[in-house]
DNA sequence: AGGTGGACCCGAACGC
DNA sequence: TGCGTTCGGGTCCACC
């Protein structure tokens, strides 16, 4: 499933065959792609367009004109972008759109689950839009260990939906949420605003962790997600509990659990990742008890 | 206000 | 073999 990491790949894959670039001919062939709208009246203002740049925020792919509008491109679970030179696609039953571009390229948009979105915004209004629906970027040297603590402070929900929500920080799914909360020790159902000055520190280079190497890996390919050049990352290799039931922590050997939080399910190790946290020599909490845990 | 759970999709994996 | 059922994932929206 697309995340930051995936998106981040797509995205400078994508840059240096999109900017400069004019889009051409666009065909738009799911009406869900951009609903509530008119798939042939979108297709019909994309087509001209200058592209600037292509950013993105978020799980957003943002592709900026010349014009000054921009096409936010929301991949969802199954959404992914193939970039061939010679207009030679091949058949896709899944394939949703097409954009020929003025070099004589196409890019052409698949989506199994038909979840994903294209949405075409005038000047001014992509920066409101992306504004109510994304936090900060964990990857900005903004974004320190301090500024965490500051948007986990008040919610009054687990670890585990604060950081899947995208306004809380942005980019993270169920995938780099459980990654970065192994790294860090800390079990999901703990409450978000609970944590310690040195437990911030530890999530906070756990998400970093998490998510870079899910930069560098060019993402994780479990079913559908492609890089525009066909190719998939490798991020799925280095999982340390995600999708690991019974299999042995890393770290400490036990078996990996799996469960469910925030409606997704969940995987954490149970004894690096206690409910309750592990008492510290300088702290006067209480020391841990043992808890029960689901298991596998 | 803020959190929770269902809806949206569809292919894969499972159960009988 | 072949059917039916369950599952999952990100976001929105209705509900509490």
């Amino acid at each position: 499933m697309p995340e930051l990491p995936e998106v981040e790949s797509v995205r400078a894959q994508l840059e240096p065959a999109l900017v400069g670039r004019r889009f051409g001919r666009v065909s738009i062939d799911d009406p869900r792609l951009v609903r509530p709208y008119d798939p042939a009246e979108v297709a019909a203002e994309l087509e001209g367009e200058r592209v600037a740049a292509v950013e993105r925020r978020g799980k957003y792919l943002v592709v900026r004109f010349e014009s000054g509008r921009v096409l936010l491109i929301h991949l969802r679970m199954t959404g992914s972008l193939l970039r061939v030179p010679g207009g030679s696609l091949p058949d896709d039953p899944h394939r949703r759109a097409v954009v020929k571009l003025d070099d004589g390229s196409d890019v052409a948009y698949r989506d199994v689950r038909r979840f994903g979105t294209w949405l075409l915004l005038e000047p001014g209004e992509a920066e409101r839009y992306l504004g109510a629906r994304v936090g900060d970027e964990p990857l900005d040297a903004l974004f320190t260990a301090g500024r965490l603590g500051e948007r986990l402070s008040t919610r009054r929900t687990s670890l585990k939906a604060a950081l899947l929500d995208q306004r809380t920080l942005a980019g993270m799914g169920n995938i780099y949420v459980d990654e970065a909360l192994w790294r860090a020790r800390l079990n999901p159902l703990r409450p978000a605003a609970g944590l310690d000055r040195a437990e911030l520190r530890r999530l906070h280079r756990g998400i970093r962790a998490a998510l870079e190497q899910g930069l560098a890996r060019q993402g994780s390919t479990l079913r559908d997600y492609r890089l525009p050049d066909g190719g998939g990352g490798s991020m799925q290799d280095e999982f340390r509990v995600y999708g690991r039931g019974g299999e042995p922590c890393d770290r400490c050997g036990a078996p990996i659990a799996r469960t469910r939080v925030a409606g997704r399910t969940t995987w954490f190790c149970p004894m690096c990742q206690p409910e309750e946290p592990q008492a510290a020599t300088s702290s006067s909490r209480r020391p841990s008890r043992s808890r029960r845990q689901s298991s596998v």
